[in-house]
DNA sequence: GACCCGTTCTTGAAAGTTGAACTATGTAGG
DNA sequence: CCTACATAGTTCAACTTTCAAGAACGGGTC
């Protein structure tokens, strides 16, 4: 295969991968949707947002450095600025400068942060748990589970020649 | 269990759950950021735009009433007239008036926008393949479907019974 | 017709996201 | 010290999404 000005007939999918494609955009469009609102309505913060609360909970301290947090969530770090400036208002996070780096700044988990979790993550997984776990069999759940870390590892940003593709 | 006030405590995830959960969502966010990201660049729409376009060019008469456009993409009709106005300001789409019902309109792909879409599908089907296909096993990518179909039918919105939850 | 109710689609404002530009600080080499 | 460059985080403008109205039509019923 040639690297650029490729001119050959692409790899169309087969109506069977076309079909599992959409089955997939289908279900994860649908899973997403639901999650994000389960949220909204009960925690009053989209999923993203939930999912920083969570990760700054599991940290020693319950802080993280902004960076770090926004490479644990997967998103940009000027996405997180505007998340955190956003959970700050809520008084569910707190930020902090860092001694060490003066660039830098701590996220940190206030009490009512907290207790924000701690209302709301039961009717969040209750919510993961029917949407996925309890319709699954475990053989399923364990495929997914591989099958989802396969993906992921031809999706890690800086992988292996992630950026170089021209290499492999 | 009781319907309302259950304060049991909640089934958390078990730690192999946890791990699977967590690479679903990995997976997907990165998944979905890297299309959105290959179709920003080579099209210069997102995910969801592009799909709207190719469920136009399916429909007979590459058109669709906005309805049933929105309903085939998993998006509310707000959001689907957004998207609409800014197509149809691109040029890839156009909007007619339903004769039978007044309140209606049709959406229409333009030839530029089936242009945008044979030169753009390719290096979509390129991305989806290399994340997906190319890496899972053909078993694997029947396990999949089966999987993310269990799913999908556990949100269907107006599924049975699917806002009645306490008549199951 | 007049009324009511449901459906179709649009609109406007607020919230969230993106990518690029920008500030401030750290780090390495001369 | 000084320059050059990298890193941490924020900010701005443009764009997208959501939510709550709202405008217009359709299909009854009286």
């Amino acid at each position: 295969m040639g690297v650029m000005g490729d001119r050959t007939e692409p790899r169309w999918l087969s109506d069977g991968e076309q079909h599992v494609w959409r089955s997939y955009l289908h279900a994860t469009t649908l899973l997403e949707d639901h999650l994000d609102r389960q949220l909204q309505r009960d925690a009053g913060m989209p999923h993203v947002y939930y999912g920083l609360l969570v990760q700054l909970s599991q940290a020693p301290r319950r802080r993280l450095r902004m960076t770090e947090l926004a490479k644990s969530a997967k998103i940009t770090r000027s996405r997180l600025s505007h998340a955190v400036a956003r959970l700050e208002k809520n008084g569910w996070v707190r930020r902090e400068d860092c001694p060490s780096d003066k660039r830098g700044q701590f996220a940190q988990l206030t009490d009512e942060g907290v207790e924000v979790l701690r209302r709301t993550a039961p009717g969040h997984v209750a919510a993961v748990r029917q949407a996925m776990f309890d319709r699954l069999s475990p053989e399923q759940v364990e495929q997914l589970g591989t099958i989802m870390r396969v993906m992921a590892e031809g999706l890690e940003p800086a992988g292996p020649d992630a950026d170089l593709p021209w290499l492999r």
